[in-house]
Order: C-alpha cells, then structure tokens, then sequence
DNA sequence: TTGAAAGCGCTAACAC
DNA sequence: GTGTTAGCGCTTTCAA
C-alpha cells in the first residue's frame, strides 16, 4: 500500500505537502509540486477515500435503493441517477429492496454504516416510513422516488398516477369498455392507491358503476399463480378490458389469459403503467402510461446534490412528471355485446 | 455522531469493551454485554465502516462493472453478482463503463481508491488489459466476466461463443441459407471474435463459401444508422438471413430492415446471441442462443470470494458456460428462388 | 511556502 | 474479563 509519507520521504517533503499537493490547496511552489507529482506518478498512488472521509466527515458516495432492478423502469432511472451523480463528482452504490422491508431494512443499515453522503430512495412502501425516519435521525439527506410515503417529509420525485391512471381507463372507457377490471399493486404502496383512484375517478365521471369484483390487489413483482384470473373470467358478469397498475403485472395478465385461451384483444384489451424501453421490446404491443424514468433518476439526483450542498434547510420540493398516453394493440374498442 | 466512546462512556465501560461487543470477540460477562448493548440501542449507534475498515484493512465491499445496464443479460448477471455477495456478507457496489475504455478506467480508479476487497470486471474489451494490470499491481483480486482478455491471467466465466454461434449459424444452413451475414460486435472483443469465427467455422463445415461483403463490424451497442444495412442490402448477392452478435444488435437491425420495407422472416432471416428476459418481453420473436446470465453473476462471484478468501496463490479456473439454441419465428426455412 | 502535532473512529496487541 | 496504548492514512490547525 502506498501512502503519502512513501511519497513524501522520497519527494523529501513533509505529508502535509503531499496532501496539498493531491487536493491543490495551499500554496506550492512549482519545483516542489513537479517534485511530489513525479513521485506519486511513479509509485502509482491511489489516495485511500476511506482515510480521507474517516477525517472530512463526507464520503462523496451517494446511495440509490430500487426495488426491482430487472424492470426496465428502473434501470432507465439508476442512468439517470449515475449520469448526474458522475457529473458532479460523487460515486453512486446501488441497491436493490426486491419489495421487501427486509432487504430494504438491511440496505439502510448499510448506507449508514458506509456514511453515504445522500440517499436516493425509491421506497418499497409505506412501511418504509421507519427506515426513512432512520435516515432523517442521522441526519442523511435523501429524496423519495417513485412512491410517496405518509408520515415522511422530504424531497421527491414522483410520477402523476392518479392522472396516468385515469387518462388510461378514460381510453378504455372511450373504446366502448364498461366493465373494466384494475389489477393493483398492493395498497401500501402510494401509486398503487393513486392508480386505483384514478381508475375510480374516471368511472365515476362515465357514470359507470364500480364492481370490486373487478379489483385485484397484487403486489408489483406478483407472479403468484394469478388464480384472482380465474376469478375474473368467472364472475357474472365478466371484464372486457383491464388496467394493470405496471407493466411487469400487464405482461404476466396477458400471460395468463392466453393460457386460459383468452385473446389480447380481440377478447379482452389490456393497458397498464410504464413503458419498456425500444432497445428491449420489438414490437410494443401494450397500450401504455409512460413515465419519463431516466427522468426521475435525473432530476432526483440533482435534488439530493443540491439538498447535500447547501440547501440543508430549505422546505422540501416535490417535482411531479407527468406521463404520456401510448396507445397501442393491446387496447381495442369492444365489438359485439 | 455517536461513536464506541460515546456508547463506553454511558455504559462505564472502555472502548475496547464496546468494540468486543459489537465484534462478538473476546470473552464478555453477561452483564456488561447487556449493559453496552442497551446504550448502543438507546443512542441508535451504527458502526463507522470506514474507521473500521482503516484499520482491519478490508472494506467488505465488492465491486461490479458491467459494460451496459440496460442490456438484461447484464442486468440478470447482477441479481446473480449481488445475491451471492449478499449471502456471504459482502455489500456490492455497480458500476457501468457503457463500452467505453475512458469510463472503464474512472471505475478502476474509484474501485482502486475504495479499497474494494475484488472486483466482478466485464471488460469493455482488449482495451480493458491496461485497467486489469493496475489492480494487479495493488492486488485487488479479480475475476473476468463474459469477456476474456488477451494478456490477462485470471478467473474467468464465460459463455461459448463459438459454439454458440456455430450452432446458430448452423440452424440457418439447416433452413437452407446459404448466403448469411454476420453483424459483428468490435473485433476487439473476444465474444465478437469468437461468434465471427464459430461463423466461420458453421459456413467453412458447410462448404458454404465466405464473402466478406456480408461481414459487418459494429460495436454491441451500435445504433449509429445503419448504413450497412443499406449495403447488405444493394450487395450484388445480398443475404437471406443475418446472424447478429448479441441481442441488442439485432433488434436493431431488424428496425433497420422494417425501415427498408425488408420483412423477418418472411425476406430475411435474424438469429442472434443473449435472449431477453420472459418478464419483459411479451412474444419472444427471436431465435436465439441464450446465455445463462444469472450464473454469470453467481459463479463469478463464488470464485471472487474463494479467491478472496484464501485461494490467493491458486492457479485461476476458467468456467465456461453453456448456450441454448432457442429456435422461434425470426429464422424460417429458405423459400423461393 | 512548508511543517509538526493532533485526531477522525475504530481494532490489534498486549497488559493486568 | 477488562483496560491501555498505538496506529490505520489522511487532513485540520496552528506555527514557522
């Protein structure tokens, strides 16, 4: 391991030159700077951050937590996050909640004892409250993505569910859909509850009736038999079209209809929130809400850089971005009766 | 900031008792254990990891470069990578070189200047061989990913691209093309220049005869216009299928070809390496040879701990992982002419 | 323009 | 069982 006493004994310096030398602070004189310079070049010196955070108190790690790392949407937003963390001069860890309190209770643990300088959270729910009410007693910085938690006041960036959701069952509705069935994430988790409003909102303003029948609370991530499938296509009086709270819930729908013989669309049209990114899907197929991702990594970065220098004080911001209606063939308009 | 003197003070106690309990090391009586334990929890104290690792000289900290985190076999790989990490207490940090050797080397210094116990490295290519030298020189063991590097002596996982490709190429004959371009990735990319020689290979066992109009370099992330396409197309004996070296590459060129009015695979044949993953893609199209990603991440992080772990000295394994052809509508019989 | 001393929070090594 | 001392590699503070 090299040091900067290595380098100052064979620069003949002291360490505290060296390290003026490393952070250009102080004054130097040329010949004495060239000198040191040599030296480390020589040696190959790396500064040892760990050494360097254990006194200055800041890390220049910034943390984000994502709670799937294999869906699309939040890969396109950790670019987001790493583009503008890089720019500005701090190195990102990922982490990944998987949806669970559990990891995201250990990942917590982790930014802390790692002393991360900031947090970019994308909760897994509202139970997160506690591990964010964790980060807030050691005085950690962070924003909030993707999902509101009640209880918890901080910076965010969040996508207009309620809106999204709406504008996609008013699609449906638009299409000749009355009985519509809404496929939720879990309803601890803010977006699933504002889509569900949503979709009670636009069907309140077509005087549709509502039928709970027709709602099925399932996590994001929930590959779980999708026996609730059966229970739809069975009711009395069955869906014509269902709204998925995400894409990954859109797909395993449509997976599951087609094993019980049911067509997208031509029997039954599907739409959800989020997009897939072009570079990953052929042919998109599913009628969307899609969310600006890179977006949320970006602008929330930038919250939490800006929240880090300086603006320790300042009252939380919440920036909301809206989504775009991307209608596709998994939507059609209801023929026959 | 609440340190081991705080929790010693409180509980009457010297430091290094703190430090005995929160290691579990040495021989403590019940009484002061619970004693220390209940401060630590009143004052909420995390461990410094930094203090620590400053003086035990390991982080527990691993390090993950991947050349392209949008691509779902890199991001399959590090569920993989961060499971196995997770399971044998070590936290795992990402990184991302996009394919690009400047960025590749920014990684290495901050992997360098973090102290990470071992770097997962996928290189972004031949290119990558300075970057490896530099964390042997501060021997930070590593094991290569997905990409070996000539010149480099270490672990390694990696698929079999010439088999692989071989086979894919050979499916093509089978559906009786004989004229079948390669669009390769950089030749300065072991992968590439496998898959181009299991091409080879497939066309030479065939006597097929080789054109080299039908040979296309272009980086793995390539999406600058396509003008090839335009020349494979106008060649004086223009191809019947295309095998693309990885899974990206030939989503686009597919557009390239729908662009051009070209249907798959009605005029043209596409095969490729990597598959997506069944969460995001709807209606696999592609026929392709598929790439177990997850062991990627899994197998190159056991050999990474073992190596950490004591194995310093042995000599370095290589595991090559096998290809499935997975045969669906993007390759069709030969028909016409 | 340069250096000496002290200390960031922790643990290894040794005493008692 | 428990405590003392020293030091990990760096920067802050003060002095020269």
């Amino acid at each position: 391991m090299v040091t900067i006493y290595d380098i100052a004994k064979l620069a003949n310096v002291s360490a505290m030159t060296v390290s003026r030398v490393i952070n250009n602070t102080g004054r130097i004189s040329e010949s004495t700077r060239a000198r040191v310079k040599q030296v480390m070049q020589e040696l190959n010196y790396v500064p040892n951050s760990m050494a360097r955070s254990l006194v200055k108190q800041e890390t220049k790690m910034l943390s984000l937590l994502i709670t799937d790392i294999t869906n699309p949407f939040y890969t396109t937003l950790a670019r987001g996050a790493e583009d503008t963390a890089m720019r500005n001069g701090y190195k990102l860890l990922f982490g990944n909640s998987d949806e669970d309190y559990a990891k995201e209770r250990d990942y917590v643990d982790m930014v802390l004892s790692t002393r991360a300088d900031g947090v970019l959270f994308a909760p897994a729910g509202d139970g997160s409250a506690e591990h964010l009410r964790m980060l807030q007693r050691r005085n950690v910085p962070f924003v909030i993505l993707d999902r509101e938690v009640p209880g918890i006041e901080a910076d965010h960036v969040l996508g207009d569910s309620r809106e999204g959701a709406r504008r996609l069952v008013e699609h449906l509705l638009a299409l000749g859909h009355r009985r519509i069935a809404m496929v939720g994430g879990r309803q601890d988790v803010s977006t699933a509850r504002l889509r569900y409003a949503g979709y009670l909102e636009a069907l309140k303003l077509a005087d549709v009736p509502f039928d709970s029948a027709l709602v099925h609370d399932v996590g994001y991530t929930a590959v779980e038999g999708f026996a609730f499938v059966d229970a739809l296509l069975s009711a009395e009086a069955p869906p014509t079209a269902v709204f998925a709270a995400n894409n990954f819930l859109a797909l395993a729908v449509i997976r599951a209809l087609r094993e019980r013989g049911v067509r997208v669309p031509e029997d039954l049209s599907v739409v959800c929130f989020d997009d897939f990114g072009e570079s990953i899907v052929l042919d998109p197929f599913l009628t969307v809400a899609r969310q600006p991702a890179y977006e949320f990594g970006s602008l929330g970065m930038q919250l939490l850089i800006e929240r880090i220098q300086g603006a320790a004080g300042a009252a939380p911001r919440k920036i909301v971005l809206p989504s775009e209606l991307v209608v596709r063939q998994s939507s059609s308009a209801l023929t026959g009766v």
